[in-house]
RNA sequence: GGAGCCGUAGUUCAGUUUGGUUAGAACGCCUGACUGUCACUCAGGAGGUCGCGGGUUCGAGUCCCGUCGGUUCCGCCA
């Protein structure tokens, strides 16, 4: 079948190009029959112009009678200015006097209307995502993305990175996350896993020599999902040798400095850093937002308390665990607030919630107000320098336990209260994490990063065995940093251990025995005899840099083919059950 | 693995609290009228396994149990 080649676009035409003859190929969006007159309206992700069809066009108004949503069409015509323009659009302006109208392609009746203000469900239109996609909504996404996909590897083209593409089928390691795993057909009951994050590869990169990595590469990982996590996801992954922490830091501030410019417009201010310790200390979470009124900071009122006669503080604090709160300005929150937060702090395993409402009219109400003198809640409301019609939360327990939930509990007063100023984005860097951390549920001590991470210099000594406590090795501080914007992770990175003898240590408070690290990393423990510069770097998730671009959480929006939380694709239904076959090919037997 | 919310026409929802005649509305779809619309308007029409399975009951969209799917949160995600 043949047709006639396009020469503008849906949202090139305007004004000054009256007179011209176009053709234009599209989707019908809109259809109105005023009986008489036609009024059609083709749309391509580019924009949408009329089409304007009378009985003294001949055939087009024939053609135009038989026409449905959605049909793919082509129509040649003048450009004339329109009697009546329409302001809200680009090419409102201008219609096209169409002399000839062809249907390329016929459309079902659609199961959900294509419209800007859609009415389907995630999951239809998830289903019909190729529907989902021609709205601008999606399709400005899709757009954007690619201009971030270019910009990025624009920047580290001009700063020397090399782009090495890293094997898709690898070994499984059970550390991290559960991996996805692909048997092996010439092994049989072998299997590959497919990367979680191309973290060793890049790292023995830097071992041949190879300098600057960067790569924008799928990572997969078997976990539940969130809005923010999809089974597989887009990772910005570089690495550099001879590099410390700050030229980590400065590589790829520019590079989202850069992205900001080029899609926003943006001149960015140069990041904060910020300690693990504080950020948890201050807002009770490693990755703080930064955009709420007032800050809404974490008060520590432990030694307040001491002794204050409250069993539930008292018993807290002797324990050994902390008291502390948060204050929301001039908020005398009802009481059906107060239960709602207070379920809300339940469900994330507190005991209850305690609250001081220091009323406008300068009375107080609180439920432990009976428990605590007079003095001890003056002092309260000093610490958190509490005004009249301020509303001060408190909650207790074990200290990290009590500092994370705080770190919801805030978020949920921000997004309750409405206190997030959406118009900016503010990022901040957080270094010093932990290098390890004790799993209570395994009874180990785990990699907080991953086992590679190197142990902050002055704190090395404390890898030693003789040094082995739990106290003394949760103290231990990495080279091991994330970036965040806007209360969210947008990448994590660490400077890297390049040395066997540190890493044999690591291995050793890891209870690794030899042959299993042999086993699973011998490549690159054996790389790194052979000369391993010092190194580090840095992975972005790409999705959540895309998703705050398009001023969304949700990745899912940004991505072309998402799949659902229970990792399902709902348009090409995968995962799917395959042939008897195959499986006998692969030698693997299906057990429910 | 745990908790919450949702599932009714092609679509979005109402109806479920308190079981009871023929399950409604809007948009879309079909037919007709209309020459300046852009959410066109107007008149008429078709369209339902109330997610699925079981149970209670004279009777279930409505109550109970299970299950599937969507979504949010906790755990998990080095």
């Amino acid at each position: 079948m043949t047709f006639k080649k396009r020469t503008h676009t849906c949202g090139d035409l305007n004004i000054s190009n009256v007179d011209e003859t176009v053709v234009l190929n599209g989707w019908v969006s809109s259809v109105r029959d005023l009986g008489g007159i036609y009024f059609i309206d083709i749309r391509d992700r580019y924009g949408i112009t009329q089409l304007r069809i009378v009985p003294e066009n001949g055939e087009p108004y024939d053609v135009a009678s038989r026409i449905g949503l959605e049909f793919v069409i082509s129509s040649s015509g003048k450009v004339i200015a329109r009697e009546n323009p329409n302001r809200n659009i680009p090419t409102g302006e201008i219609e096209i006097d169409v002399s000839e109208l062809t249907v390329l392609n016929k459309s079902a009746v659609t199961p959900f209307v294509v419209e800007e203000d859609i009415k389907a469900s995630e999951e239809l239109r998830f289903k019909f995502r190729y529907l989902d996609m021609r709205r601008k909504k999606i399709s400005d996404n899709i757009v954007l993305r690619s201009r971030v996909f270019q910009t990025v590897y624009r920047y580290f083209d001009s700063e020397g990175f090399l782009v090495i593409e890293t094997p898709i089928l690898m070994k499984s390691t059970p550390e991290g996350a559960r991996d996805y795993l692909v048997p092996s057909r010439i092994h049989k009951g072998k299997f590959y896993a497919l990367p979680q994050s191309p973290q060793t590869y890049k790292q023995v990169l830097m071992v041949a020599g190879m300098d600057k990595y960067i790569q924008i590469c799928k990572c997969f990982r078997d976990e539940d999902l969130r809005a923010d996590r999809q089974p597989e996801f887009t990772q910005i992954d570089l690495e550099m040798s001879f590099v410390s922490e700050s030229d980590v830091f400065n590589v790829c501030e520019n590079m989202i400095r850069e992205i900001w410019k080029e899609i926003k417009g943006i001149e960015l201010e140069s990041f904060p850093v910020m300690s693990y310790d504080e950020a948890l200390l201050t807002y009770g979470s490693d990755k703080p937002e930064l955009r709420i009124k007032g800050d809404m900071k974490i008060t520590d009122v432990t030694g307040t308390v001491e002794d204050c006669g409250f069993k539930v503080f008292d018993d807290v604090v002797n324990s050994g665990g902390m008291v502390a709160g948060l204050k929301l300005e001039g908020r005398e929150v009802t009481r059906k607030v107060i239960d709602n937060l207070t379920e809300y702090v339940k469900s994330l395993g507190m005991g209850g919630l305690a609250y001081f409402r220091f009323n406008s009219d300068g009375s107080v109400q609180s439920p432990v107000s009976k428990f605590i003198s007079e003095t001890v809640q003056n002092n309260i409301r000093e610490k958190f320098d509490a005004k009249n019609g301020d509303t001060v939360f408190l909650l207790s327990g074990e200290k990290k336990r009590t500092l994370l939930a705080l770190g919801n509990l805030r978020l949920k007063l921000a997004t309750d209260f409405m206190l997030i100023d959406e118009s900016v984005d503010r990022f901040i860097w957080i270094n010093d994490f932990p290098l390890f951390a004790f799993d209570d549920e395994a009874n180990q001590i785990i990699a907080e990063h991953h086992m590679f991470t190197m142990p902050k210099g002055e704190e090395l000594y404390k890898l030693d065995s003789d040094k082995c406590d739990i106290e003394t090795i949760t103290s231990i501080r990495a080279n091991c940093y994330d970036l965040v914007c806007n209360g969210s992770e947008f990448g994590s990175g660490s400077i890297r251990i390049h040395r066997r003898d540190i890493q044999e240590k690591v291995f050793n408070i890891l209870k690794l025995d030899k042959q299993e690290v042999e086993q699973k990393f011998g490549f690159l423990l054996k790389a790194f005899e052979y000369g391993a510069p010092p190194h580090g770097g840095f992975a972005f998730g790409f999705d959540r840099i895309v998703a705050t671009l398009c001023g969304t959480k949700d990745i899912r929006e940004t991505i072309a083919f998402p799949k659902t939380t229970s990792a399902l694709s709902l348009m090409d239904g995968s995962p799917g059950s395959v042939e008897q076959k195959q499986l006998d090919d692969l030698g693997i037997v299906i057990k429910y």
